[in-house]
DNA sequence: CATTATTTGTGCGTATGTATG
DNA sequence: CCATACATACGCACAAATAAT
């Protein structure tokens, strides 16, 4: 064996960093290629069953990503791994907990309701009328018997487009992981009909309303009674 | 049935689900053991390979804990992967970007000063004293020459305790995570010296006063105050 | 369009290190 | 100290997917 180093660190850990090594020392970017299995292997000094398995973690991370029969590239570092290990942690707990949902929610209301100042400030024409869009686009869906899956879309791109003025890419991406974590492991809880989806609607266009005249005031109220009866839907369910 | 074929998926990712759907149908809790490999393999049909490589992905989103020579256990569903995802993407971008940072910054400034009436209500008398226990800790290291780790640690323990009266666990292990992606990728950038930390230190002793005083606006004040030094110290170094 | 080279995915056997009793 | 059970690690062989020739 290539030295009796006495690693309190596992092996696979130290490829691990070592692979996250190459990436900073190479200063890659997202997208660019890494060496081939075998390649990393040499150049770390371990089998490829060591190295799969450190590829896999940062793969878990989205550190990497992994094209089978192409090869592995640099990931996009997003979030998935949050909305992976929280959608997990909440369709565990919901059987006699709704404490992770609603700590969820709250922390969804944060972003819009403390950060509305500059949410307003910064909401231009061009984003007020792609949230009226957005608006229409739900109030049209609520009034068809159906719930459909466009709807629970729009609500993804209403939040999304909400938070989008602040230029945080962290909140917008925490923003949109929670609403995924949330669309998993609510359904678990409650059901989700049409009296809702027209509830729902009407909140979302007294947002844009609120934002659209500037009233900072209004558009906090609009925000804090959006996410009442979500609050009101979890306290029933648990 | 293990009939039906996964045409689509990988057999790692089925073995994934398939493990979770373990841990989620036995009711399991973080701490549990689950089965062993060779058992995960006959009841998966799956070689150990896949099953590793399946476990080392649960064990990076902390879903599995995995005890050399002991066993496979449930994982405590903390946020670890969100630290080691959100620290490398803060390497790998601050050498020509602190926008990471900054919007980290803004994020736990949104915890403590969007939710300052709730904290500033809920605080108690044993709460306050241990925060005034921990800026005295910090004032007391902060006059001495060096810098120690004592008195990072002390600064973490702070925000972690002006949080805590929230009972919001997903804030509470959000702030921590977001102060360890901090305490990693800054100094990077910047040092971090004596007058900064006696500042540091002020800034505190200034937030918990305010609380004490049950002062909203001016705890709020205090919190503005706090980050700011911080925000100024990203901009000089991007 | 088919072939082929490249690369990752999967399976299996074996040896070693580690924790528990 | 020994014995057992378990995870760790290695190496090879073959299958499957992809891209270029």
């Amino acid at each position: 064996m290539p030295g009796t180093r006495q690693t309190r660190q596992s092996l696979r850990q130290t490829v691990v960093e070592g692979i996250k090594g190459y990436i900073l020392d190479n200063r890659l970017r997202p997208g660019d290629p890494l060496p081939t299995e075998p390649e990393l292997c040499q150049a770390l000094g371990a089998s490829r069953s060591s190295v799969r398995e450190a590829v896999k973690v940062l793969n878990a991370l989205d550190i990497v990503e992994v094209r089978h029969g192409h090869g592995t590239f640099v990931g996009r570092l997003s979030l998935s791994a949050l909305v992976e290990s929280l959608t997990f942690r909440g369709l565990l707990s919901v059987e006699d907990d709704v404490q992770v949902l609603s700590d969820l929610i709250d922390v969804r209301e944060l972003f819009e309701h403390g950060m509305a100042d500059r949410i307003v400030a910064a909401l231009d024409e061009r984003q007020l009328d792609a949230l009226d869009a957005v608006v229409s686009d739900m109030k049209a869906q609520a009034d068809s018997d159906s719930v459909s899956t466009a709807l629970v879309g729009a609500d993804r791109d209403f939040h999304a487009l909400l938070v989008a003025p602040l230029h945080n890419d962290l909140i917008a991406q925490l923003s949109l992981a929670f609403w995924d974590v949330y669309a998993v492991v609510a359904p678990h809880l409650h059901g989700f009909g049409p009296e809702e989806a027209a509830e729902a609607a009407a909140a979302h266009k007294e947002i844009v309303e609120a934002a659209r005249a500037g009233d900072l005031d209004r558009f906090r109220a609009a925000v804090t009674a959006h996410y009442a009866p979500v609050r009101s839907r979890l306290a029933a369910a648990g």
